[in-house]
DNA sequence: GGCCAGGCGCGTA
DNA sequence: TACGCGCATGGC
């Protein structure tokens, strides 16, 4: 099978930190490659220095579509310059330099994020595999990778039963994303038009689903809407701003909203990400040893 | 074997 | 406004 190519030059673009950072879940690790599915195409990307190599197993088009999906015009440092000019920040910065925000499609980006509440990233990555194989459709792939499916639609998600939905590991969240299809696919919620709204009323839409709180709500506006000041408070930030910000005196969760939502700017969500990424690689080691043996912090 | 996971909805104070 | 609980399921 005919490859398709492209080459992108990229300055502090770190891909790998980019696309195993838990704000898209598809990406799969290939040798010195990453592959995955954007916009109903597989994709196959490899840093080099100077810049980034893609290949499609279709033809690509005009790749503005892998363009904006990777972010590759934003000016990263106009960006990190934003962020505030405290410790912890600079840790972070300096601990995944590189590390970029993605453009994902709104509706995968839901429904993957409705199936992320109390699930480890490993375990989501699983429940969506299971989605893509089971209602997703095919697509084409090089010889020698394995298939590759496209994220299901809402209309498909739709014409499952709840009970079909829980056979893909999703246990009590099967409901929700079957009642978020629901509602997409009846046009009583349409994801394009938030992109155009304010934030505060953007995230008042996205509330309307049953299933999606604050956090789930924001993580699409971030992810897939392009709101840089959404700022997702999972446990894994929670536990970050405590353990960096409110040493001493702790702090319960709507302090820790309201902090972020004053102290990191305009590009809050990308401070988010660079705080994500950086607690959960310097973490997760000591952090499992120590659940294991029942003394965390 | 038990704790915890990129939460949410609901009841209660 | 803040807190506690139950909710499925499985990785470690």
């Amino acid at each position: 099978m005919t490859l398709f190519h492209a080459s992108f030059a990229v300055q502090q673009y770190d891909l790998a930190a980019t696309l195993a950072s838990g704000q898209t879940f598809r990406w799969r690790r290939a040798g010195d490659s990453w592959e995955g599915v954007v916009a109903a195409r597989w994709v196959r990307l490899r840093q080099e220095p100077g810049r980034i190599r893609a290949q499609t197993a279709v033809p690509a088009g005009d790749w503005q579509w892998l363009r904006h999906y990777l972010q590759l015009d934003i000016r990263l440092e106009e960006v990190l310059a934003t962020f505030p000019d405290d410790e912890p920040m600079r840790q972070s910065i300096a601990a995944c330099r590189g590390l970029r925000l993605l453009r994902q499609e709104p509706w995968e980006c839901l429904a993957s994020f409705i199936c992320s509440s109390t699930k480890q990233i490993v375990q989501i990555q699983q429940i969506i595999a299971l989605l893509c194989r089971r209602y997703g459709d095919p697509l084409p792939t090089p010889e020698g990778v394995g298939p590759a499916w496209s994220f299901p639609t809402a209309a498909r998600l739709a014409s499952v039963s709840a009970l079909e939905l829980r056979e893909c590991k999703l246990g009590f969240r099967a409901p929700y994303l079957a009642g978020a299809a629901a509602k997409l696919a009846a046009g009583e919620l349409d994801l394009s038009r938030l992109s155009a709204l304010p934030l505060e009323e953007a995230r008042a839409a996205l509330l309307e689903l049953h299933g999606v709180g604050v956090k789930i709500a924001d993580c699409v506006l971030l992810f897939a809407h392009g709101f840089q000041e959404a700022f997702p408070v999972d446990v894994w930030i929670a536990r970050a701003l405590r353990r960096l910000y409110f040493p001493r005196r702790g702090a319960n969760l709507p302090r820790l909203r309201r902090f972020s939502q004053t102290h990191f700017g305009p590009h809050a969500g990308y401070a988010q990400q660079y705080l994500f990424h950086y607690i959960r690689t310097r973490d997760t080691q000591t952090y499992k040893r120590g659940a294991r043996r029942g003394k965390r912090r």
